[in-house]
DNA sequence: TCACCACAGATCGTATACGATTTCGCGCGG
DNA sequence: CCGCGCGAAATCGTATACGATCTGTGGTGA
Protein backbone atom coordinates (compact mmCIF):
# COMPACT_ATOMS: atom_id res chain seq x y z
CA UNK A 1 0.00 0.00 0.00
CA UNK A 2 2.66 2.28 1.11
CA UNK A 3 4.14 1.74 -2.41
CA UNK A 4 1.74 2.70 -4.43
CA UNK A 5 1.05 6.14 -5.82
CA UNK A 6 -1.40 7.80 -3.24
CA UNK A 7 -3.30 8.54 -6.26
CA UNK A 8 -5.33 4.70 -5.94
CA UNK A 9 -4.76 3.47 -2.91
CA UNK A 10 -5.46 -0.28 -3.03
CA UNK A 11 -8.68 0.54 -4.85
CA UNK A 12 -10.35 2.33 -1.41
CA UNK A 13 -13.54 3.83 -3.22
CA UNK A 14 -13.39 6.72 -0.02
CA UNK A 15 -10.72 8.56 -1.71
CA UNK A 16 -11.81 10.78 -4.69
CA UNK A 17 -10.15 9.19 -7.76
CA UNK A 18 -8.68 12.18 -9.39
CA UNK A 19 -11.30 11.67 -12.31
CA UNK A 20 -8.64 10.20 -14.64
CA UNK A 21 -6.10 7.95 -12.70
CA UNK A 22 -3.94 8.16 -15.78
CA UNK A 23 -3.44 4.76 -16.25
CA UNK A 24 -5.68 1.98 -18.32
CA UNK A 25 -4.70 -0.53 -15.78
CA UNK A 26 -6.16 1.52 -12.87
CA UNK A 27 -9.49 2.29 -14.76
CA UNK A 28 -10.02 -1.15 -15.67
CA UNK A 29 -9.31 -2.18 -11.39
CA UNK A 30 -11.66 1.03 -10.63
CA UNK A 31 -14.66 -0.20 -13.23
CA UNK A 32 -14.37 -3.80 -12.15
CA UNK A 33 -14.20 -3.46 -8.23
CA UNK A 34 -17.05 -1.27 -8.40
CA UNK A 35 -19.14 -3.62 -10.95
CA UNK A 36 -18.41 -6.21 -8.74
CA UNK A 37 -19.85 -4.25 -5.50
CA UNK A 38 -22.89 -3.19 -7.40
CA UNK A 39 -23.28 -6.53 -8.05
CA UNK A 40 -23.20 -5.92 -12.00
CA UNK A 41 -21.37 -9.36 -12.18
CA UNK A 42 -22.73 -11.85 -10.50
CA UNK A 43 -21.03 -14.23 -8.94
CA UNK A 44 -19.78 -17.23 -10.11
CA UNK A 45 -19.72 -15.18 -13.44
CA UNK A 46 -16.94 -15.26 -15.85
CA UNK A 47 -14.73 -12.31 -16.42
CA UNK A 48 -13.36 -12.77 -19.96
CA UNK A 49 -10.20 -10.33 -21.29
CA UNK A 50 -11.33 -9.40 -24.63
CA UNK A 51 -14.78 -8.97 -24.09
CA UNK A 52 -14.33 -6.32 -20.82
CA UNK A 53 -11.27 -5.17 -22.84
CA UNK A 54 -14.13 -4.00 -25.28
CA UNK A 55 -16.41 -2.72 -22.77
CA UNK A 56 -13.55 -0.39 -21.75
CA UNK A 57 -12.47 0.75 -24.81
CA UNK A 58 -8.94 -0.52 -24.50
CA UNK A 59 -6.65 -3.56 -25.09
CA UNK A 60 -6.74 -6.81 -22.82
CA UNK A 61 -3.31 -6.08 -20.99
CA UNK A 62 -4.20 -3.52 -18.68
CA UNK A 63 -7.53 -5.48 -17.89
CA UNK A 64 -5.52 -8.92 -17.15
CA UNK A 65 -3.31 -6.84 -14.80
CA UNK A 66 -6.69 -5.16 -13.40
CA UNK A 67 -8.07 -8.75 -12.79
CA UNK A 68 -4.70 -9.95 -11.05
CA UNK A 69 -5.12 -7.69 -9.05
CA UNK A 70 -8.93 -8.47 -8.35
CA UNK A 71 -7.19 -11.52 -7.29
CA UNK A 72 -4.91 -10.70 -4.87
CA UNK A 73 -7.54 -8.74 -3.43
CA UNK A 74 -9.96 -11.88 -3.16
CA UNK A 75 -12.26 -10.85 -5.18
CA UNK A 76 -12.09 -13.07 -8.07
CA UNK A 77 -10.86 -16.37 -8.43
CA UNK A 78 -8.39 -17.28 -11.19
CA UNK A 79 -7.52 -20.56 -13.12
CA UNK A 80 -4.81 -20.52 -15.72
CA UNK A 81 -5.48 -20.89 -19.23
CA UNK A 82 -9.34 -20.52 -18.01
CA UNK A 83 -9.83 -17.46 -16.60
CA UNK A 84 -11.14 -15.70 -14.07
CA UNK A 85 -15.03 -15.67 -12.21
CA UNK A 86 -16.26 -13.57 -9.63
CA UNK A 87 -15.97 -14.85 -6.31
CA UNK A 88 -18.99 -16.20 -4.70
CA UNK A 89 -20.54 -16.04 -1.15
CA UNK A 90 -19.57 -19.03 0.59
CA UNK A 91 -20.26 -18.24 4.02
CA UNK A 92 -17.04 -20.23 5.13
CA UNK A 93 -15.33 -17.17 2.97
CA UNK A 94 -17.36 -14.65 4.89
CA UNK A 95 -16.31 -16.11 8.05
CA UNK A 96 -12.89 -15.81 6.89
CA UNK A 97 -13.25 -12.43 5.43
CA UNK A 98 -15.32 -10.97 8.68
CA UNK A 99 -12.83 -12.71 11.28
CA UNK A 100 -9.74 -11.20 9.22
CA UNK A 101 -11.55 -8.11 9.77
CA UNK A 102 -12.29 -8.26 13.01
CA UNK A 103 -8.29 -9.14 13.49
CA UNK A 104 -7.00 -6.15 11.72
CA UNK A 105 -9.95 -3.44 12.30
CA UNK A 106 -9.16 -4.35 16.31
CA UNK A 107 -6.15 -3.87 16.76
CA UNK A 108 -5.73 -0.75 14.24
CA UNK A 109 -8.85 1.16 16.10
CA UNK A 110 -6.84 0.40 19.51
CA UNK A 111 -4.07 1.47 17.66
CA UNK A 112 -5.30 4.55 16.86
CA UNK A 113 -7.40 5.55 20.22
CA UNK A 114 -5.11 7.43 21.91
CA UNK A 115 -4.71 9.56 18.79
CA UNK A 116 -7.85 10.22 18.42
CA UNK A 117 -9.24 14.13 19.09
CA UNK A 118 -12.06 15.03 20.74
CA UNK A 119 -12.95 16.29 17.09
CA UNK A 120 -13.07 13.16 15.78
CA UNK A 121 -14.92 11.71 18.78
CA UNK A 122 -17.30 14.25 17.82
CA UNK A 123 -17.77 13.56 14.17
CA UNK A 124 -17.72 9.49 15.29
CA UNK A 125 -20.70 9.88 17.33
CA UNK A 126 -22.39 12.33 14.84
CA UNK A 127 -22.25 9.82 12.40
CA UNK A 128 -23.33 7.04 14.46
CA UNK A 129 -25.90 9.31 15.52
CA UNK A 130 -27.19 8.97 11.90
CA UNK A 131 -26.99 5.36 11.76
CA UNK A 132 -29.29 5.24 14.43
CA UNK A 133 -31.70 7.72 12.89
CA UNK A 134 -31.34 5.33 9.89
CA UNK A 135 -32.53 2.63 11.65
CA UNK A 136 -36.17 3.07 10.93
CA UNK A 137 -36.29 2.96 7.54
CA UNK A 138 -33.74 0.83 6.82
CA UNK A 139 -31.80 0.95 4.08
CA UNK A 140 -28.46 -1.50 3.44
CA UNK A 141 -26.02 0.28 1.37
CA UNK A 142 -26.62 4.02 3.10
CA UNK A 143 -25.83 2.02 5.94
CA UNK A 144 -22.81 0.42 5.02
CA UNK A 145 -21.36 3.56 4.07
CA UNK A 146 -21.78 4.85 7.08
CA UNK A 147 -20.61 2.40 8.69
CA UNK A 148 -17.13 2.71 6.78
CA UNK A 149 -17.52 6.51 7.13
CA UNK A 150 -17.23 6.03 11.14
CA UNK A 151 -14.71 3.44 11.48
CA UNK A 152 -12.60 5.68 9.03
CA UNK A 153 -12.91 8.91 11.51
CA UNK A 154 -11.04 6.63 14.22
CA UNK A 155 -8.24 5.64 11.86
CA UNK A 156 -7.24 9.47 10.82
CA UNK A 157 -4.19 8.53 12.57
CA UNK A 158 -2.98 5.77 11.52
CA UNK A 159 0.25 3.98 12.72
CA UNK A 160 0.56 1.11 10.69
CA UNK A 161 0.03 1.44 7.17
CA UNK A 162 0.36 -2.60 6.34
CA UNK A 163 -2.62 -3.06 8.77
CA UNK A 164 -4.83 0.18 7.31
CA UNK A 165 -4.85 -1.22 3.72
CA UNK A 166 -5.71 -4.70 5.21
CA UNK A 167 -7.92 -3.24 6.63
CA UNK A 168 -9.42 -1.22 3.44
CA UNK A 169 -9.03 -4.62 1.77
CA UNK A 170 -11.45 -6.53 4.04
CA UNK A 171 -14.07 -3.69 3.54
CA UNK A 172 -13.82 -3.72 -0.18
CA UNK A 173 -14.04 -7.58 0.37
CA UNK A 174 -17.09 -6.88 2.77
CA UNK A 175 -18.54 -4.73 0.22
CA UNK A 176 -18.36 -7.17 -2.55
CA UNK A 177 -19.49 -10.03 -0.84
CA UNK A 178 -22.62 -8.49 1.02
CA UNK A 179 -24.24 -6.37 -2.03
CA UNK A 180 -24.17 -9.85 -4.04
CA UNK A 181 -26.61 -11.66 -1.63
CA UNK A 182 -27.67 -10.77 1.47
CA UNK A 183 -29.14 -7.48 2.41
CA UNK A 184 -28.23 -7.98 6.03
CA UNK A 185 -28.82 -9.56 8.95
CA UNK A 186 -32.09 -8.66 10.15
CA UNK A 187 -31.58 -6.82 13.97
CA UNK A 188 -28.49 -7.00 13.92
CA UNK A 189 -28.01 -3.04 13.11
CA UNK A 190 -29.04 -1.29 16.52
CA UNK A 191 -26.95 -3.40 18.40
CA UNK A 192 -23.93 -2.45 15.84
CA UNK A 193 -25.23 1.13 16.79
CA UNK A 194 -24.98 0.75 20.21
CA UNK A 195 -21.67 -0.97 20.12
CA UNK A 196 -20.18 1.74 18.57
CA UNK A 197 -21.06 4.27 21.15
CA UNK A 198 -19.65 1.78 23.77
CA UNK A 199 -16.38 1.81 21.25
CA UNK A 200 -16.43 5.52 21.17
CA UNK A 201 -16.85 5.24 25.56
CA UNK A 202 -14.00 3.27 25.68
CA UNK A 203 -11.91 5.61 23.56
CA UNK A 204 -12.86 8.79 25.26
CA UNK A 205 -12.52 7.19 28.62
CA UNK A 206 -8.76 6.48 27.62
CA UNK A 207 -9.45 2.60 28.25
CA UNK A 208 -6.28 0.53 28.11
CA UNK A 209 -5.16 -0.93 24.54
CA UNK A 210 -6.26 -4.99 25.68
CA UNK A 211 -9.89 -3.42 26.20
CA UNK A 212 -10.04 -1.31 23.21
CA UNK A 213 -8.89 -4.17 20.85
CA UNK A 214 -11.46 -6.55 22.34
CA UNK A 215 -14.26 -4.79 22.04
CA UNK A 216 -13.84 -3.55 18.40
CA UNK A 217 -12.67 -7.10 17.35
CA UNK A 218 -15.99 -8.29 19.32
CA UNK A 219 -17.84 -5.96 17.74
CA UNK A 220 -16.97 -7.53 14.31
CA UNK A 221 -17.06 -11.30 15.81
CA UNK A 222 -20.73 -10.26 16.75
CA UNK A 223 -21.95 -9.46 13.57
CA UNK A 224 -19.98 -12.99 12.37
CA UNK A 225 -22.05 -15.03 14.96
CA UNK A 226 -25.48 -12.84 14.15
CA UNK A 227 -24.80 -14.01 10.18
CA UNK A 228 -23.88 -17.54 10.96
CA UNK A 229 -27.09 -17.70 13.27
CA UNK A 230 -28.83 -16.87 10.34
CA UNK A 231 -27.32 -19.08 8.07
CA UNK A 232 -26.94 -22.01 9.48
CA UNK A 233 -30.30 -23.29 10.12
CA UNK A 234 -31.08 -22.42 5.96
CA UNK A 235 -27.84 -23.79 4.99
CA UNK A 236 -28.31 -27.52 6.61
CA UNK A 237 -31.61 -28.68 5.45
CA UNK B 1 -4.75 -17.25 -1.16
CA UNK B 2 -7.09 -19.27 -1.66
CA UNK B 3 -7.77 -17.90 -5.29
CA UNK B 4 -4.55 -18.79 -6.39
CA UNK B 5 -3.39 -22.44 -7.92
CA UNK B 6 -2.44 -24.84 -5.58
CA UNK B 7 1.15 -25.18 -6.82
CA UNK B 8 2.62 -21.71 -6.12
CA UNK B 9 0.61 -20.03 -3.16
CA UNK B 10 1.84 -15.97 -2.85
CA UNK B 11 5.34 -17.61 -3.38
CA UNK B 12 5.67 -19.47 -0.19
CA UNK B 13 9.19 -21.43 -0.42
CA UNK B 14 7.67 -24.02 1.81
CA UNK B 15 5.66 -26.06 -0.12
CA UNK B 16 8.12 -27.62 -2.94
CA UNK B 17 7.31 -25.99 -6.58
CA UNK B 18 7.16 -28.15 -9.36
CA UNK B 19 10.36 -27.30 -10.78
CA UNK B 20 8.43 -26.09 -13.91
CA UNK B 21 5.69 -23.56 -12.50
CA UNK B 22 4.44 -23.71 -16.15
CA UNK B 23 4.26 -20.22 -16.27
CA UNK B 24 6.55 -18.02 -17.16
CA UNK B 25 5.42 -14.99 -14.91
CA UNK B 26 5.37 -17.66 -11.93
CA UNK B 27 8.94 -18.20 -12.66
CA UNK B 28 10.21 -14.77 -13.23
CA UNK B 29 8.15 -14.24 -9.39
CA UNK B 30 10.46 -17.31 -7.80
CA UNK B 31 13.23 -15.84 -9.31
CA UNK B 32 12.98 -12.44 -7.82
CA UNK B 33 11.03 -12.85 -4.68
CA UNK B 34 14.68 -15.33 -4.26
CA UNK B 35 17.18 -13.15 -5.59
CA UNK B 36 15.89 -9.95 -3.64
CA UNK B 37 15.61 -12.59 -0.14
CA UNK B 38 19.46 -13.33 -1.20
CA UNK B 39 20.43 -9.82 -1.65
CA UNK B 40 21.37 -10.60 -4.87
CA UNK B 41 19.53 -7.18 -5.56
CA UNK B 42 20.64 -4.79 -2.89
CA UNK B 43 17.90 -2.78 -1.90
CA UNK B 44 17.27 0.47 -3.55
CA UNK B 45 18.39 -1.37 -7.03
CA UNK B 46 16.18 -0.60 -9.35
CA UNK B 47 14.76 -3.43 -11.64
CA UNK B 48 14.38 -2.93 -15.19
CA UNK B 49 11.71 -4.94 -17.25
CA UNK B 50 13.87 -4.98 -20.25
CA UNK B 51 16.84 -5.86 -18.18
CA UNK B 52 15.34 -8.84 -16.30
CA UNK B 53 13.10 -10.11 -19.07
CA UNK B 54 16.76 -10.99 -20.86
CA UNK B 55 18.19 -12.43 -17.79
CA UNK B 56 15.39 -15.06 -17.31
CA UNK B 57 15.09 -15.32 -21.17
CA UNK B 58 11.69 -14.46 -21.52
CA UNK B 59 9.86 -11.21 -22.61
CA UNK B 60 9.38 -8.27 -20.69
CA UNK B 61 5.43 -9.17 -20.17
CA UNK B 62 6.07 -12.24 -17.68
CA UNK B 63 8.58 -9.57 -15.70
CA UNK B 64 6.09 -6.68 -15.24
CA UNK B 65 3.74 -9.13 -14.27
CA UNK B 66 5.58 -10.82 -11.33
CA UNK B 67 7.09 -7.16 -10.90
CA UNK B 68 3.56 -6.25 -9.85
CA UNK B 69 3.21 -9.26 -7.39
CA UNK B 70 5.99 -8.07 -5.36
CA UNK B 71 4.86 -4.87 -5.40
CA UNK B 72 1.44 -6.37 -3.71
CA UNK B 73 3.92 -8.10 -1.65
CA UNK B 74 5.38 -4.92 -0.59
CA UNK B 75 8.92 -6.17 -1.45
CA UNK B 76 9.22 -3.54 -4.07
CA UNK B 77 8.17 0.34 -4.86
CA UNK B 78 6.68 0.89 -7.62
CA UNK B 79 6.44 4.02 -9.69
CA UNK B 80 4.25 4.61 -12.37
CA UNK B 81 6.46 5.49 -15.79
CA UNK B 82 9.59 5.29 -13.67
CA UNK B 83 9.73 1.54 -12.91
CA UNK B 84 10.35 -0.66 -9.33
CA UNK B 85 12.79 -0.49 -6.70
CA UNK B 86 13.94 -3.12 -4.29
CA UNK B 87 12.41 -2.10 -0.99
CA UNK B 88 15.14 -0.87 1.70
CA UNK B 89 15.54 -1.48 5.31
CA UNK B 90 13.78 1.59 6.81
CA UNK B 91 13.88 1.00 10.46
CA UNK B 92 9.94 2.20 9.96
CA UNK B 93 9.21 -0.10 7.74
CA UNK B 94 10.81 -3.17 9.80
CA UNK B 95 8.74 -2.00 12.84
CA UNK B 96 5.40 -1.98 10.55
CA UNK B 97 6.00 -5.26 8.98
CA UNK B 98 6.96 -7.19 12.01
CA UNK B 99 3.94 -5.45 14.15
CA UNK B 100 1.48 -6.48 11.38
CA UNK B 101 3.17 -10.36 12.04
CA UNK B 102 2.78 -10.23 15.48
CA UNK B 103 -0.90 -9.35 15.15
CA UNK B 104 -1.58 -12.35 12.34
CA UNK B 105 0.99 -14.56 13.92
CA UNK B 106 -0.55 -14.96 17.14
CA UNK B 107 -3.95 -15.07 15.93
CA UNK B 108 -3.02 -17.95 14.05
CA UNK B 109 -1.28 -19.26 16.66
CA UNK B 110 -3.58 -18.96 19.07
CA UNK B 111 -6.66 -20.31 17.00
CA UNK B 112 -4.14 -23.81 15.74
CA UNK B 113 -3.45 -24.52 19.27
CA UNK B 114 -6.36 -26.49 20.42
CA UNK B 115 -5.91 -28.53 17.36
CA UNK B 116 -2.16 -29.20 17.56
CA UNK B 117 -1.46 -33.00 17.92
CA UNK B 118 0.65 -34.22 20.24
CA UNK B 119 3.15 -35.48 17.27
CA UNK B 120 3.16 -32.24 16.01
CA UNK B 121 3.78 -30.94 19.46
CA UNK B 122 6.84 -33.46 19.70
CA UNK B 123 8.17 -32.36 16.07
CA UNK B 124 8.16 -28.34 17.23
CA UNK B 125 10.13 -29.26 20.34
CA UNK B 126 12.61 -31.12 18.45
CA UNK B 127 13.07 -28.44 16.03
CA UNK B 128 13.54 -25.85 18.62
CA UNK B 129 16.00 -28.14 20.12
CA UNK B 130 17.64 -28.02 17.39
CA UNK B 131 17.64 -24.21 17.41
CA UNK B 132 19.04 -24.30 20.81
CA UNK B 133 21.72 -26.85 19.42
CA UNK B 134 22.60 -23.67 16.98
CA UNK B 135 23.05 -21.17 19.86
CA UNK B 136 26.83 -21.24 20.36
CA UNK B 137 27.91 -21.21 16.52
CA UNK B 138 25.21 -18.72 15.44
CA UNK B 139 24.30 -19.23 11.83
CA UNK B 140 21.47 -16.29 10.98
CA UNK B 141 20.22 -17.88 7.90
CA UNK B 142 19.51 -21.41 9.28
CA UNK B 143 18.41 -20.11 12.73
CA UNK B 144 15.45 -18.30 10.37
CA UNK B 145 14.88 -21.02 8.32
CA UNK B 146 14.46 -23.46 11.53
CA UNK B 147 12.26 -20.45 12.87
CA UNK B 148 9.91 -20.79 9.86
CA UNK B 149 9.66 -24.58 9.99
CA UNK B 150 9.13 -24.49 14.27
CA UNK B 151 6.09 -21.78 13.44
CA UNK B 152 5.05 -23.62 10.36
CA UNK B 153 4.27 -26.72 12.53
CA UNK B 154 2.07 -24.82 14.75
CA UNK B 155 0.07 -23.75 11.37
CA UNK B 156 -0.71 -27.34 10.41
CA UNK B 157 -4.57 -26.95 11.19
CA UNK B 158 -5.19 -23.44 9.74
CA UNK B 159 -8.71 -22.76 10.41
CA UNK B 160 -8.44 -19.14 8.21
CA UNK B 161 -6.44 -19.31 5.16
CA UNK B 162 -6.23 -15.65 4.48
CA UNK B 163 -4.70 -15.10 7.80
CA UNK B 164 -2.04 -18.02 6.88
CA UNK B 165 -1.12 -15.93 3.55
CA UNK B 166 -0.49 -12.68 5.96
CA UNK B 167 1.53 -14.97 7.46
CA UNK B 168 3.50 -16.34 4.58
CA UNK B 169 3.70 -12.38 3.46
CA UNK B 170 5.01 -11.06 6.54
CA UNK B 171 7.64 -13.72 6.44
CA UNK B 172 8.50 -13.41 2.99
CA UNK B 173 8.63 -9.40 3.40
CA UNK B 174 11.32 -10.56 6.55
CA UNK B 175 13.23 -12.72 5.03
CA UNK B 176 13.83 -10.20 2.32
CA UNK B 177 14.22 -6.98 4.99
CA UNK B 178 17.02 -9.35 7.23
CA UNK B 179 18.96 -10.81 4.93
CA UNK B 180 19.53 -7.24 2.78
CA UNK B 181 21.24 -5.19 6.12
CA UNK B 182 20.94 -6.50 9.95
CA UNK B 183 22.31 -10.10 10.34
CA UNK B 184 20.39 -10.31 13.32
CA UNK B 185 19.80 -7.99 16.91
CA UNK B 186 22.26 -9.66 19.19
CA UNK B 187 21.84 -12.10 22.31
CA UNK B 188 17.99 -12.03 20.84
CA UNK B 189 18.24 -16.19 19.68
CA UNK B 190 18.43 -17.12 23.12
CA UNK B 191 15.34 -15.81 24.56
CA UNK B 192 13.73 -16.24 21.71
CA UNK B 193 13.81 -20.00 21.70
CA UNK B 194 13.11 -19.56 25.49
CA UNK B 195 9.68 -18.19 24.46
CA UNK B 196 9.75 -20.91 22.01
CA UNK B 197 8.97 -23.34 25.14
CA UNK B 198 7.01 -21.39 26.90
CA UNK B 199 4.60 -21.04 23.99
CA UNK B 200 4.67 -25.18 23.19
CA UNK B 201 4.04 -25.44 27.18
CA UNK B 202 1.00 -23.00 26.85
CA UNK B 203 -0.79 -25.42 24.09
CA UNK B 204 0.28 -28.17 25.65
CA UNK B 205 -1.51 -27.23 28.86
CA UNK B 206 -4.74 -26.42 26.45
CA UNK B 207 -4.57 -22.51 27.53
CA UNK B 208 -7.58 -20.43 26.51
CA UNK B 209 -7.04 -18.39 23.62
CA UNK B 210 -6.23 -14.90 24.77
CA UNK B 211 -3.04 -16.33 26.75
CA UNK B 212 -1.61 -18.26 23.47
CA UNK B 213 -2.44 -15.22 21.79
CA UNK B 214 -0.96 -12.35 23.63
CA UNK B 215 2.03 -15.15 24.06
CA UNK B 216 2.64 -15.47 20.47
CA UNK B 217 2.25 -11.55 19.58
CA UNK B 218 4.29 -10.84 22.64
CA UNK B 219 7.24 -12.88 21.05
CA UNK B 220 7.59 -11.00 17.74
CA UNK B 221 6.92 -7.36 19.65
CA UNK B 222 10.20 -8.66 21.87
CA UNK B 223 12.15 -8.59 18.80
CA UNK B 224 10.81 -5.69 17.14
CA UNK B 225 11.89 -3.94 20.33
CA UNK B 226 15.42 -5.45 20.76
CA UNK B 227 15.79 -4.83 17.31
CA UNK B 228 14.18 -0.89 17.99
CA UNK B 229 16.65 -0.74 20.99
CA UNK B 230 19.65 -2.08 18.99
CA UNK B 231 18.90 0.46 16.11
CA UNK B 232 17.17 3.50 17.86
CA UNK B 233 21.00 4.68 19.51
CA UNK B 234 22.87 3.89 16.82
CA UNK B 235 20.18 5.82 13.86
CA UNK B 236 20.35 8.69 15.99
CA UNK B 237 24.15 10.19 15.72
C1' DT C 1 -26.65 -47.42 -25.21
C1' DC C 2 -22.34 -45.90 -23.47
C1' DA C 3 -17.49 -44.80 -23.45
C1' DC C 4 -13.92 -42.78 -25.84
C1' DC C 5 -11.45 -40.03 -29.18
C1' DA C 6 -10.89 -36.26 -32.36
C1' DC C 7 -11.79 -31.81 -33.76
C1' DA C 8 -13.26 -27.00 -33.45
C1' DG C 9 -14.24 -22.90 -30.83
C1' DA C 10 -13.04 -20.05 -27.15
C1' DT C 11 -9.80 -18.07 -24.21
C1' DC C 12 -5.54 -17.34 -22.23
C1' DG C 13 -0.13 -16.61 -22.24
C1' DT C 14 3.63 -14.45 -24.33
C1' DA C 15 6.26 -12.00 -27.94
C1' DT C 16 7.00 -8.09 -30.48
C1' DA C 17 6.20 -3.23 -31.79
C1' DC C 18 5.38 1.45 -31.01
C1' DG C 19 3.81 5.63 -28.68
C1' DA C 20 4.11 8.13 -24.09
C1' DT C 21 6.50 9.73 -20.17
C1' DT C 22 10.30 10.58 -17.42
C1' DT C 23 15.09 11.53 -16.49
C1' DC C 24 19.44 13.45 -17.21
C1' DG C 25 23.02 16.08 -19.34
C1' DC C 26 24.31 19.80 -22.31
C1' DG C 27 24.39 24.41 -23.86
C1' DC C 28 22.72 29.03 -23.39
C1' DG C 29 21.87 33.30 -20.99
C1' DG C 30 22.22 35.94 -16.86
C1' DC D 1 29.84 30.70 -11.81
C1' DC D 2 25.04 29.34 -11.49
C1' DG D 3 20.19 28.66 -12.96
C1' DC D 4 17.15 27.39 -16.73
C1' DG D 5 15.28 25.27 -20.73
C1' DC D 6 15.79 22.02 -24.39
C1' DG D 7 16.74 17.56 -26.55
C1' DA D 8 18.14 12.80 -26.53
C1' DA D 9 18.32 8.46 -24.18
C1' DA D 10 16.15 5.32 -21.18
C1' DT D 11 12.21 3.16 -19.62
C1' DC D 12 7.57 2.26 -19.12
C1' DG D 13 2.44 1.58 -20.89
C1' DT D 14 -0.47 -0.32 -24.26
C1' DA D 15 -1.83 -2.37 -28.72
C1' DT D 16 -1.68 -6.01 -31.74
C1' DA D 17 -0.46 -10.75 -33.23
C1' DC D 18 0.16 -15.48 -32.73
C1' DG D 19 0.92 -19.87 -30.49
C1' DA D 20 -0.68 -22.77 -26.44
C1' DT D 21 -4.15 -24.75 -23.66
C1' DC D 22 -8.62 -25.80 -22.19
C1' DT D 23 -13.63 -26.99 -22.96
C1' DG D 24 -17.36 -28.75 -25.10
C1' DT D 25 -19.41 -31.33 -28.95
C1' DG D 26 -20.15 -34.76 -32.31
C1' DG D 27 -19.05 -39.06 -34.24
C1' DT D 28 -17.40 -43.85 -34.01
C1' DG D 29 -16.79 -48.40 -32.18
C1' DA D 30 -17.77 -51.86 -28.84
Amino acid sequence: MSTLRGTAPAGVPDTVVPAESHSKADRAYQALIEGIQQGRFAPGSRLVLAQLAEELGMSVVPVREAIRRLQHDDLVSYERNVGATVVGVDPEEYRYTMETLALVEGFSTAQCAPLVTAGELERARVINARMRALLDDFDPVEFTALNKEFHSTLFEHHQNPHILDLVHRGWNRLTALRSSTFAHVPGRAPQSVAEHDQLLDLIAAGAPFQDIETAARQHRANTLAAYMDTMAPADQH
